[in-house]
DNA sequence: TATTGTTATGATATAATATAACAATATCTG
DNA sequence: CAGATATTGTTATATTATATCATAACAATA
């Protein structure tokens, strides 16, 4: 990752990916262990693949990837890998751009928030209590039962704004 | 609107639409006439359908709708007028949805944050200044210049819990 | 009133995203 | 193993959204 004088710390930490892949496909199969599911091939791969792009991917993007080594790949094979992967928190799908992001720590469920550059299409998650819990006190006191939410920001981010 | 013992009041004044189309097309009309631009009676058609629904529309919903009187409507007619709209802040988009409602208080530039049902598929707006502010700070600790949010929030409302 | 620039709409086609439905195969469980 | 369940293969189609180019309406100016 480069360095820049101007790019906030904060963001650049929020924003380093790691050895997040191998780190990924671990903990994903240590949770699908644990809940005694299944994490076939397919569905790894689907993951793995995800988190090669490093940024939001959409459906069709991951399929054509897929049919590379897969040539038997079609929509529904996709989806289905994906729809298995986001019900089990290991990726989420931001609303606004139909694309999917692996997620940077599941296993917890948390609320996820993301900030989304409209620029180079990078989307950071974040942790955000504060966020959730107002939601939660909005919901409870209209007698309305929270099942999911979804928070989405969009913008510039630091390394935009400086181009 | 009908009474319910058990569903919160604070629900039903939120929910309750009163005269809304009306009020909504001549708060719109002046908005236009404010800022410039023009309100066609397109535009205006769109919006009245919108509002005429109560609850989130889909584009091709909406376009159906429109072809009854204007059979020259197709995909982009109705896209462009929702465009117009959602720019100026007329109405909102779901995103989780693929959908559209009226704006309960155009005018302000306010962040709203929406309480969806899973069940009616009803959705209510809600002036959120705390979500919105805790997101505003969350990004310009990071560095992160904002243009837009959206909150959405899914579940079941009050009524669609009783049964 | 022509001319020109701008905005809005008409019309056709197609792209992009997502699901339905049923068949085939693999995996689990008794 | 046999039967049940879960996963994947396959084809077709539904749904949502945009590209493109032509035409019409409006606005500003000479």
């Amino acid at each position: 990752m480069s360095v820049s004088k101007t790019i906030p710390v904060a963001w650049q930490r929020a924003h380093d990916h790691g050895q997040c892949i191998a780190r990924a496909i671990n903990a994903a199969a240590r949770i699908c262990e644990s809940r005694g599911i299944r994490l076939t091939p397919l569905r790894r791969r689907v993951l793995e693949l995800v988190w090669e792009n490093h940024k939001p991917v959409g459906a069709y993007g991951l399929l054509d990837e897929l049919k590379r080594e897969h040539s038997s790949a079609a929509p529904p094979t996709i989806y289905r890998a994906l729809d298995f992967l986001v019900e089990q928190g290991l990726v989420h799908r931001i609303q606004s751009l139909n694309a999917y992001v692996g997620c940077n720590d599941p296993g917890h469920s948390h609320k996820g928030m993301f900030l989304i550059c409209n620029d180079c299409g990078d989307a950071l998650e974040i942790e955000d209590k504060g966020v959730a819990n107002t939601i939660d006190r909005f919901a409870s006191r209209l007698g309305f039962l929270l099942t999911s939410q979804s928070v989405e920001a969009a913008g510039l981010c630091p390394g935009c704004q400086e181009a």
